[in-house]
DNA sequence: TATTGTTATACTCTATAACTATA
DNA sequence: TATAGTTATAGAGTATAACAATA
C-alpha cells in the first residue's frame, strides 16, 4: 500500500529526494527491485521463514525438517532419493537429516520391498503426532503472515507461484 | 496445472499408491505443503535465483551485490545503514561486499555532508554502466522465468507479495 | 548514551567429488 | 553401466559480540 507517489515517467532513475539529506524519511527508492519477482519472493520467502523458525522451534523442526518430515507423513514408504528429487535437495545433505529425525524417533528406516539399495522412511506414532502439531502451527503461522490477504488473493498467490517453480 | 486429481474430501493423509512402488510415476504427495505460501515462495525464489546466478555471471554479480548495486545506483549517497535497513541485511555482512565494489572500481566512498561517521556510497560511471546492462539481463530472465504468467498476473503476483514482507 | 562502520568469528546452508552396494 | 545411499569436505551465506570514531 506504501507505494512510490507515482510520478508521470516511467523510468525513474534519479531519486525525488537525496538520501545524503539526514532526512526523517529515509525511505529509499527501490521501485526497479520491486518488479523483480524473484526479489520479492525471496523477501517475502525470508518473512515466513524468520517466524517459522520461532514458531516451530518448540518442535526442534526447521523449514528443511519440516518439509521431509511432512513428505514422509503423506507418502510412507517413500525413499530419499524421491525426496531430494521433489524437494529439490541433494542426498549428501539429506543424509543427516534423516539420521537426526531417525535418532529422535521420529522415523524409521525399513529395507525397500522391491530395491535392495533403496531405503523406505515411515513415519513413527510419534514422529506422526509431532508433525499433526507442527502442520497445524505451520498453517496458523502462515495466515498470520497472509493477513492482509483475503482467502481468494491467499489461494491466487499460491496458484501463480506454483506457475513459477513447477 | 499437474494438480493433483481432486479426491473428494479435504484431508488426504494417506497417499492414493505406495511411494515404496517402484512406479513409473513416482509422483510423490505434497499438496500439504503447497498449501504454505513460505514453501511456495522459497521454491519460486530459488527456481528464479539459479537462472539469475547463470545469467548475471558475466557482470560479477550475485542476487545480493546486483541489489545492493541497484540501491546505490538509484539513491546516490546512500549509506550502508540505509542499505541494511532496505535490503535486510547485517551490517558486519555489507562491509566485505562493499570493499569489493569499491575495489572493483564500481562504487566510490565520499564522506558524509551532515555525519562524521557516515559514508555516502556512490555508483562510478563504470559501475553505472554495468548496472545498465545488468538490470535489463535480470529483467529479460525474469520475463522468462514468468512466460506462465500473463502480464496482469505477473502484476498481480508482485502487489501480493509485497503485502507480505512490506 | 546512541549510532555508524568495522573486525573477528562461529554457525549454518549448500555444493562437489568420490566411494559402496545393489540393480 | 547406472542408481541409491553415504562420506568427507569445501565454499557460501548468515549470525553474534565487541570495538573505535562520531553524534
Amino acid at each position: 500500500m506504501k507505494q512510490a507517489p507515482m510520478p508521470s515517467p516511467k523510468k525513474a532513475r534519479a531519486p525525488k529526494v537525496d538520501p545524503a539529506m539526514g532526512s526523517a524519511i529515509d525511505q529509499l527508492d527501490t521501485t526497479y527491485l520491486q518488479t523483480l519477482m524473484g526479489y520479492n519472493a525471496r523477501r517475502a520467502a525470508l518473512s515466513i521463514i524468520e517466524l517459522f523458525l520461532e514458531r516451530l522451534a518448540p518442535y526442534g523442526l526447521k523449514p528443511v525438517d519440516f518439509s521431509v518430515m511432512s513428505t514422509i507423513c503423506h507418502n510412507p514408504g517413500v525413499t530419499s532419493r524421491q525426496l531430494c528429487a521433489t524437494l529439490n535437495l541433494l542426498p549428501p545433505n539429506l543424509v543427516g537429516l534423516i539420521q537426526s529425525l531417525e535418532a529422535r524417533g521420529l522415523i524409521e528406516r525399513k529395507p525397500h520391498p522391491h530395491d535392495g539399495r533403496a531405503v523406505g522412511l515411515h513415519a513413527t506414532p510419534k514422529g506422526q503426532a509431532l508433525m499433526v502439531q507442527a502442520e497445524q502451527t505451520a498453517t496458523e503461522l502462515e495466515l498470520e503472515k497472509t493477513a492482509k490477504l483475503t482467502p481468494a488473493q491467499r489461494k491466487t498467490l499460491l496458484t501463480l507461484l506454483q506457475k513459477i517453480y513447477l
